[in-house]
DNA sequence: TCCATATGTGACTCATAGTCCGTTGACTTA
DNA sequence: TAAGTCAACGGACTATGAGTCACATATGGA
């Protein structure tokens, strides 16, 4: 699996246990709804500083963030 | 600290360890000589795709790269 | 049925990510 | 004095990410 789509996975998994829209979660972030919803699909090849800020605006460390089984074996 | 110059100082941090040339880690990552050098110097905005490589290339997990004090208090 | 909310998509512009050519300076070894 | 390696930088170039928009779809409630 590809790391953007896992990227996007993650950011989905942790928008929706905090019970967020892409919406809200874009406002928070400070990016375009419609970004967010490419993201979360894994179509973007998203640049370190909106990581910085989507993983900010889910109240959330980069250690946790990335601490999960699901970027186990990265493909690339 | 801005998140691309602690990205940067985590790659050089762990590509010292293990005694490699910035030509040397840009080659396994694939990646250009001079972009690397950029990189470590924190100047670029790295995609995630490109993480993935140079990451993969020093030989580490995703979570054990970004678990590490540098990435404690990210300003964004 | 109508309306609001939530999500997804294709296309577009523009800034910049990333490459490739070279140079320079610091340091080391012969 | 060379001659080599390494890190950093720069200019010019191409590929692509950032950011936005119109529009479409699906859902649930009034």
């Amino acid at each position: 699996m590809d790391l953007q789509v896992q990227f996007g996975k993650r950011v989905k998994e942790l928008r929706l246990a905090k019970g967020l829209s892409q919406e809200a979660l874009a406002l928070k972030a400070e990016v375009d709804r419609t970004y967010m919803t490419s993201v979360e699909n894994g179509k973007r090849n998203v640049a370190i500083q909106n990581i910085g800020k989507i993983i900010a605006a889910l109240d959330i460390s980069i250690q946790d963030f990335f601490t999960t089984d699901i970027f186990e074996g990265i493909d690339e």
